[in-house]
RNA sequence: GCUCGGGUAGCUCAGUCGGUAGAGCAGAGGACUGAAAAUCCUCGUGUCGGCGGUUCGAUCCCGUCCCCGAGCA
C-alpha cells in the first residue's frame, strides 16, 4: 500500500460524510481523520453530529473529541495534529479518510499554509481590548494606516479578520498582505489527495438537516447542551457557538419556547449548509462528485477509490 | 352594538405635515489563508385591507364596508 495517499471526504453538514467515511475506511482498509472544527470538542457529540460510539468502536476515528470545550481551537493546531495522525496512519500500512465540513481545514491541508509565528497572548489581549474599547471602526482604521492592502479587502464589520490583521502588524511587524505573498508551505508535500465531494441540492439537505435536528433532540442534545452550560464557559468560545448550543441555551434560560429554539437552531444549520456549499462549489476540486446525500450506495464510487488507493 | 387601537415586502414593524415607501429578520447569490458550525459583502415594486369622495395628485384627509386586538356594554 503507497503510503502517501490521503481520501478527503468533504460536504455540507448532513450530508452523509460520516457514513460515507466508515464506508471508504472499511474499502480499503483506513483510519477515519475529523476535519470538522466542532468535532474536536469533547462534550458535544451529539449536537456536533460526531460519530456514534459504536461507529468509532467498528472503525479507527481520530481527531475527534480532543479539545476541552473551554479552548480555543484553531487551523493550525487542528493541522498540525492531522499531519502527525495521517504520518501514522501511513506508517501502520493504512490510508487516512480526512472526513469533515470545515473548508478551511481541508484546504489549508492541501494547499498549506503561510509560516506566520503565533501571535502572542499580550498582543491578542490588547487587540481585543482595543476592539471592546473603541469599536472596530476604530481597530480597522488603525490597520488602514499600517496595512493598506489587507484594510482594502476587508469591511471595517469583519472584525474577525480585521483583528488578524492587525494582531499580525502589531506582533510581527510584517503586514498581513505581505505575509500572504510569501509561499504556501505544505505540510504534507508528498501527500497525493483523492477528493470525494457531496453537493446536494438544498431541498434535500435542508430536509436531512431538520430530520438530524429532531433526531438530535431525541438523543439527548437538551441534557448534553445542559452539561455545557453549567460550565459557565464565556459564550465567545468556539464551542458555545456551535450550532444548536445557543439557541437551546435560551431555551435553558428561560428566554425562549423549546419549539422556537429548535427551530432557530434548524433555521441557522440551514444556512451554515449554505455557506459550505459555497465554499465548496467554488473552491475545491473533486475527483467524485456526488449529487446527491449519501445514504449507503457505495458500490457506484468503490472502483475508483480502490483503484486510488493500490495504484503505484 | 359602542369606543379606542391597528390593518404597509414572506414575517415584525417604521414612515410619508398629501407628490405612489423603508428597516430588521427571512430568502437568493458571493467572499473566505491561525475563532471558520465563525465573520463579512451584495441584492428591496409591495393592488401601503376593499370601495367611494375631496384634490392637479391619496398609502397618508373624509365617508363607508371588511378583518384583527383591547376595552365598554
Amino acid at each position: 500500500m503507497p503510503e502517501n495517499r490521503v481520501i478527503i471526504i468533504a460536504g455540507p453538514t448532513a450530508s452523509g460524510k460520516s457514513a460515507l467515511a466508515i464506508d471508504v475506511a472499511k474499502a480499503i482498509d483506513g483510519v477515519v481523520v475529523n476535519c470538522d472544527s466542532m468535532q474536536v470538542y469533547k462534550g458535544m457529540p451529539i449536537i456536533s453530529a460526531c460519530p456514534t460510539v459504536k461507529e468509532r468502536a467498528e472503525i479507527p476515528h481520530v481527531l475527534f473529541e480532543i479539545y476541552e470545550p473551554s479552548v480555543n481551537g484553531n487551523v493550525v493546531d487542528w493541522l498540525s495534529q492531522a499531519v502527525a495522525e495521517i504520518k501514522k496512519i501511513w506508517q501502520a500500512g493504512k490510508i487516512p479518510v480526512v472526513a469533515g465540513g470545515t473548508g478551511l481545514y481541508i484546504d489549508n491541508l492541501i494547499n498549506g499554509t503561510t509560516p506566520i509565528p503565533e501571535t502572542s497572548e499580550k498582543v491578542r489581549q490588547v487587540v481585543a481590548n482595543l476592539l471592546r474599547e473603541k469599536g472596530n471602526t476604530f481597530v480597522y482604521r488603525q490597520l488602514a494606516q499600517v496595512d493598506e492592502p489587507s484594510a482594502e479587502k476587508l469591511s471595517p464589520n469583519d472584525t474577525t479578520r480585521v483583528r488578524r490583521a492587525y494582531e499580525v502588524w502589531l506582533d510581527t511587524g510584517i503586514k498581513l498582505s505581505d505575509w500572504h505573498k510569501k509561499p504556501m508551505v505544505k505540510k504534507l508535500p508528498e501527500a497525493k489527495f483523492f477528493i470525494i465531494k457531496i453537493c446536494p441540492f438544498a431541498e434535500e439537505l435542508d430536509a436531512r438537516c431538520y430530520r438530524r435536528f429532531d433526531q438530535m433532540m431525541e438523543t439527548g442534545a437538551l441534557e448534553e447542551v445542559q452539561k455545557l452550560a453549567a460550565l459557565n464557559l464565556s459564550e465567545n468560545l468556539p464551542a458555545m457557538r456551535a450550532l444548536g448550543v445557543p439557541e437551546l441555551m435560551r431555551y435553558l434560560k428561560g428566554d425562549c419556547t423549546l419549539k422556537q429554539a429548535v427551530d432557530d437552531a434548524k433555521l441557522h444549520t440551514r444556512q451554515y449548509a449554505k455557506r459550505q456549499r459555497t465554499w465548496f462549489k467554488n473552491k475545491l476540486k473533486a475527483d467524485i462528485e456526488l449529487e446527491h446525500c449519501y445514504s449507503g450506495d457505495f458500490s457506484q464510487i468503490s472502483d475508483k477509490i480502490l483503484f486510488f488507493a493500490q495504484d503505484k
